[in-house]
DNA sequence: TAAGATTGTGGGTAGTTGTGGGTAATATCT
DNA sequence: AGATATTACCCACAACTACCCACAATCTTA
């Protein structure tokens, strides 16, 4: 079963070991294609939680960034932000990657994670916590969200 | 008997057995073009069912997720909420797939199942579950029936 | 109606996957 | 430089999943 390269969807239950390390689901290391060179870059979400990024996924956000003008205050501050906090991270042979302790802090990771498909990317959240931001999320603006879902037609 | 490829319409009853998997319609399976590589994608209905997109199908929502930006709160909430629940599964040579246990729980799919035609997709119903429902949606609001009226000739 | 094909359901098995921990190499600090 | 902490790589194993075969019931076709 492959799907569309590079592409990552669904959630998954994983555990954070005494090591920081967290496994990568199977089904998204298959549908990495090899330029990927088994190398994730993981940064800072924009929730309270990890964002991990294929390697040549990561390679665009660059190209991006770096056609931001830094004369605008939000450019610098985006790039900063993204920039910041991203590190690579190369997954060992059982397929995990270690989570530097900043944003094991960053995102409250305890023991209990899931992984969460991005289409683009992929999110680490730790359990608790994403039940937590669910709850505020029933706040956020329903006539906007379905304005959403009627554009992309489920 | 050939009908529109990629079309389900129509019910059948089937049994969830013993390691989560379900028969597809044989006459799913055979409207279904090659593109879809014999592969399924499960999600949460919005009502208390699984939802099974031809591959194809799926892919179109996929795309349209694609272009969504990260940098507003309110895609990546529809995003997550999307694509969270997807599970990409192939049946096997006798045309079942497995339904992932969160799937399992969140529709309520105890032995007896329906698989329902819903033209682009299908819909998985817990037997005992759609029929309880059934007797709430009477109540639905009739004017909203008229509105949907107006939009489709029936 | 009888033979053959298709369909729905059950279960066994080998390979894959997730998790823990050990050891050697590398980095850090005094 | 030497002691200590950190990281990278390897092995082991239990649980799970994908794949295969079997068979009864139903449908098709001659």
């Amino acid at each position: 079963m492959t799907l569309t390269k590079n592409t990552f969807i669904g959630e998954y239950s994983y555990s954070l070991d005494s090591k920081g390390r967290i496994n990568m689901p199977a089904k998204f290391r298959q549908v990495l294609s090899k330029d990927n060179k088994n190398t994730f870059v993981i940064t800072r979400g924009m929730d309270a939680c990890v964002w991990v990024y294929p390697l040549n996924q990561w390679l665009k956000i660059e190209k991006s960034l770096r056609s931001l003008s830094s004369l605008s205050k939000i450019h610098r501050t985006f790039v900063r932000n993204t920039a910041r906090y991203a590190t690579p991270s190369t997954y060992d042979k059982q397929g995990r990657i270690t989570i530097p302790p900043s944003l094991v802090d960053y995102a409250g990771l305890d023991k209990d994670v899931l992984i969460i498909g991005m289409v683009n990317k992929m999110e680490i959240w730790d359990t608790k916590n994403l039940e937590k931001t669910e709850k505020e999320a029933l706040e956020i603006d329903l006539t906007e969200y379905d304005d959403l879902a009627q554009k992309i037609t489920i």
